[in-house]
DNA sequence: ATGCTTTAAGCAAACGTTTGCAATCGTCTC
DNA sequence: GAGACGATTGCAAACGTTTGCTTAAAGCAT
């Protein structure tokens, strides 16, 4: 028989001439959608099959007018030249990528470096997507909220403010700040202090949600040490700053990765942890548990973030009016505190 | 004037209208190609700029028979249903979507979850992309020869074998073992484990070149322990391993991500590294040095890697013959040894 | 003026699909 | 046996670009 089928398929036009039909009967077997006979139908499919060919999806999707594709995109607005490597994008990642797959769009990756107020609208007007999540707003809310008063689907994970016209999904990070306050006032520590970055959106809400949940006469002691948040330059921070002869007995790092560092730099100046002091994380990242001790930390739900981010978007880009979600943290406690 | 533009300008026939020209001439004007008067493709593009006119890259590439993406798959043949958070990865990423946007390329992120022997080939006959990074063989090494058989632009980051048909780039894992087996051996360790998963290519690899340096007396001894390598299942294993009152003194793990959760099984045991035991890791996560002891690893050059990864997919693009490479490890010290 | 070259810009086909409408055919009803 | 109807398939335009070819215009030498 001839089942060495030589003949390339390139396109719906061969497999038409081969199959002695038109170009629209084989589109219509191919996609399913349409009034066809069972047996054409099937017919064409099982020809499609024997000879490998696909419905070429960027044609298709020029056609239907859309691209198929969500791009997810973080902008290093601060971390700028840094490589960010928190294992919290990785997990973030993950879940959008599986959540997209799910609604059979492509995720398209890109890291920004952004550039003037116009990246953003220069990006969505060449139409490689059909929507925007971006991950974090870095210093960029203004250049969002330019966008999304035009540009309805696009979400951000993030913080949420009154002061944003841009719709976010994000843990509700004062509370999470308030957490890790009051977890530590109830441990008895007094001498306070937050690493982290607060130009930063979702930190400087943590650091702010922190010192509003302390009592009164803490409130004015905590020490605000700022820090990126790439393992390198918080170590570098940490270590010179208890060099400096700093003894806190309560820290608060703006995420895993800086607690992290701290509870090195701790250790490496003879403190125990928690016997001298706490160190409270926030993201609880998968090796959070790996420290020795445990990191005691505020958990964000990045699963169910991940999966409200893409539902939210998909709300929006029928054309529903969507808003912003908030997403209630939890404190973890294990042994760093 | 009227710089108030309220005409949408949705393609390159609005603009031309609108230019009174041809559509010929705007695309001439925007893409730059083409002979046309200095004048005309001034004023063309201005009006571009003014209405906020960019060319749809879509279609554009549906005509130049292209893509403009490259798709990086990251297969989860072994690890499945575990959600890869390692370090390792966003850090490839990272670079590689640095390198594919600096040659004007979209990176399309994909997990995929190896179906029968014909996902790769499904994926890439739809024509989504121009050419297939993938981030380790997993268990499909067979599916991916049989794709690179008749597929040239596609390039593996993982474990080089003369058994294998398709492209890699990769760690010399082999060396790489060697060289934690002669640290270990200098110190005088001689009670002998691996932490990993040997059904993984790279992995087997380190195990293989790691006993293969060992002295002749030491090579039956090493003990083989399985584990996947996520955070949550290495320390599991890690620690009912210590819990059967096993008591090594030099520990290679497949990961630096397993190495953590050694050491924090190690520690939880009473045991001191690197008083009791050496630990080593690999690849050189930008967390390695926040552990207490700073882990001793092997480093894996991910920036030249990925570097490598993409130039050599835009050779064999190129239609060039470009083979495969292979990268020296390189032994960092720390304090966990 | 004429013809030749050079430069500039337009025409129309093509990339690989989808889909509204029209055409064909067989079947059914009266 | 004729008209009507439903089911099935084909035709051709459209999605937004690029580009080979052609034409128009202008510059130049004779």
């Amino acid at each position: 028989m001839d089942d060495s089928k030589p003949e390339q398929v390139k396109s719906i036009a061969d497999l038409a001439r081969i199959g002695g039909v038109s170009v629209s009967t084989v589109s219509r077997a191919l996609t399913g959608k349409g009034a066809l006979n069972k047996d054409t139908r099937e017919r064409i499919q099982a020809l499609a099959d024997r000879h490998g060919f696909k419905l070429n999806v960027a044609a298709q999707n020029l056609r239907l007018g859309r691209s198929g594709a969500i791009a997810v995109l973080l902008p290093l607005g601060h971390e700028r030249g840094q490589h960010l490597s928190d294992p919290f994008f990785m997990v973030m990642l993950g879940f959008l990528a599986d959540a997209l797959a799910d609604r059979g769009y492509d995720l398209l990756l890109s890291r920004v470096l952004p550039q003037g107020d116009d990246w953003l609208d220069t990006f969505i007007r060449t139409g490689r997507t059909d929507g925007v999540i971006i991950i974090g707003q870095s210093n960029q809310s203004a250049v969002l909220d330019r966008t999304a008063a035009h540009y309805a689907p696009m979400v951000i994970w993030g913080e949420q403010s009154a002061r944003n016209a841009h719709i976010t999904v994000g843990t509700d990070n004062q509370a999470g700040g308030a957490l890790a306050a009051q977890h530590l006032v109830e441990r008895g520590r007094r001498r306070l202090a937050f690493f982290g970055n607060v130009a930063v959106p979702e930190f400087a809400a943590r650091y702010q949600g922190f010192v509003a949940a302390l009592p009164a006469d803490l409130r004015d002691t905590v020490e605000l040490v700022h820090t990126h948040i790439t393992p390198q330059a918080s170590l570098e921070v940490a270590a010179a700053w208890f060099a400096e002869g700093n003894r806190p007995d309560g820290l608060f790092a703006a995420s895993d990765v800086v607690a992290m560092s701290l509870l090195s730099a701790a250790t490496d100046n003879g403190l125990s942890v928690p016997g001298d002091l706490s160190i409270i994380g926030f993201d609880d990242i998968p090796m959070a548990r790996l420290t020795s001790p445990p990191l005691t930390t505020v958990a964000q739900d990045i699963e169910g973030g991940a999966r409200q981010l893409v539902d939210l978007l998909f709300r929006r880009l029928a054309g529903e009016d969507a808003g912003s979600i908030s997403i209630a943290p939890r404190l973890v406690i294990r042994e760093s505190s």
